[in-house]
RNA sequence: CCAGACGGCCGGAUGGCCGCUUUCGGUCCGGGAUUAGUCCUGGACCGGGGGAGGAAAGUCCGGGCUCCACAGAAACACGGUGCCGGGUAACGCCCGGCGGGGGCGACCCCAGGGAAAGUGCCACAGAAAGCAAACCGCCCGCCGACGCCUCUAGGGGCCCAGGCGGGUAAGGGUGAAAGGGUGCGGUAAGAGCGCACCGCGCGGCCGGUAACGGGCGCGGCACGGCAAACCCCACCGGGAGCAAGACCAAGUAGGAACGGUAGGCCCGCAAGGGCCAGGCGGGUUUCGGCGCCGCCGUUCGGGUGGGUCGCGCGAGGCGUUCGGCGACGAACGUCCCAGAUGAAUGGUCAUCCCUUCGCGUUCGCGCGAAGGACAGAACCCGGCUUAUAGGCCGUCUGGCACU
């Protein structure tokens, strides 16, 4: 079943995910990650939640003033939308907030190469997890 | 053809695939109100339409709109503007003139009211910087060391350093600026002392709506500059801003505590009510008028991730005609043209276009690579300022060549 795709708006939503720590940083872009826990706070704690139970992706960007003036941010975010909406669909987890995060180089990038950030940096967020691993700040050599 | 001046305009094009937002129509699925008919409202899909700029920018002026009860009067304070006439809703904007300056020219530039209302300042240099003075010098008078000449001894004469008194402002020198400039006359030397021209001032005349210009007469020159020093004059300006503001929902709340201060009269058994005084009301005071009510001060607390409206028919765009040198105005016709809110208006690929570079060339061009600016509506208009790759059009000026 192919999960719905919803945006992140509000300020707490994004502060929520960077304190997540689930961060990879690729060339074209930063990707951070957090799973929402049940919508129920039930007394269920730390039990797994089924992906059936909550089919929704969020997503939000962030591109900061240093990426340069209005126009290239608005160029670097709509790229990032682009990006998203090809990729997110097939490879991102349901119930799950990301939070992708503009960089300079957002901007040159090819296309094709920005898509392949985008797909290692889930990747290497969901092995993180799979492994049982803490999740980790890392750092992708540049290709 | 080259160089230049001014004005206007454009701001890559087409297509495929995948999206966003808004609006209209349809289908489907919900929610609410209602006896029902029906009405209100939310979502998904399909189809149609709209969807960034000339500066959207800086937020520097002018307005609309909203709230401050009204936005009233006068004075003061503060701020702004400053040649004249016009345009405009208005402006510090625009147009046309005037004056001054620059350019061979087309044209360009100018913070351009008042300095005989007053105060202040004029560095350095210089004798002297604003009220007349005089450092060097020039000239006149008197005295006159030394020297020279002369004489019969006392003496006389000449020359002159210097001193005293007076005249002068031409020359030197300083400066951004030194009490008009140039020339001729004049004089002991000089000086508007006299004259001519220029400048300046005053008066009236003519032209012009005016700023101002022209010429005439008079005056011998007085009145230096700075007002982007204070100031004076004229005119303009109430304040805050769409996070304005309105409504709905939620909400401990109709905030709390402490201190100070709360007058008089009337109705009423009382609770309470009314009037006057008092206090508060976004520069100050006074007046008019209105609203609110315990008032004033200190401390503490709540809220700041809600929704809808405001929100786009407007000083609106385009076209034609008419009026005007022009800014602009009038009439008629026609069009509806972005409304987001972690913030839409795009992402990507291909082809074409333009520029630069390299290679090839049959000089027509072909192939390859790189690049295509400044920049994103946030309530809306009119301006200004600043940024901007490349390109197009028109008018004009100065050269060169040809006829």
């Amino acid at each position: 079943m192919m999960p719905t795709i919803g945006r992140l708006k509000t300020r707490p939503d994004f502060l929520k995910v960077a304190a997540a720590r689930a961060k990879w940083v690729t060339p074209g872009l930063i990707l951070q990650a957090r799973r929402r826990p049940a919508p129920e706070p039930t007394i269920q704690r730390d039990r797994p939640v089924l992906e059936s139970g909550d089919p929704e992706i969020r997503i939000g960007f962030t591109v900061s003033r240093k990426v340069g003036n209005a126009v290239r941010r608005n160029r670097a975010r709509r790229r990032l939308r682009a990006v998203a909406q090809e990729i997110m669909p097939g490879c991102g987890r349901a119930g799950t907030d990301y939070v992708l995060i503009g960089r300079r180089e957002t901007l040159e990038r090819p296309y094709t190469a920005l898509r392949d950030d985008l797909c290692a940096a889930l990747k290497r967020l969901e092995r993180d997890r799979g492994a049982g691993r803490a999740p980790r700040v890392g750092r992708q050599r540049r290709p």
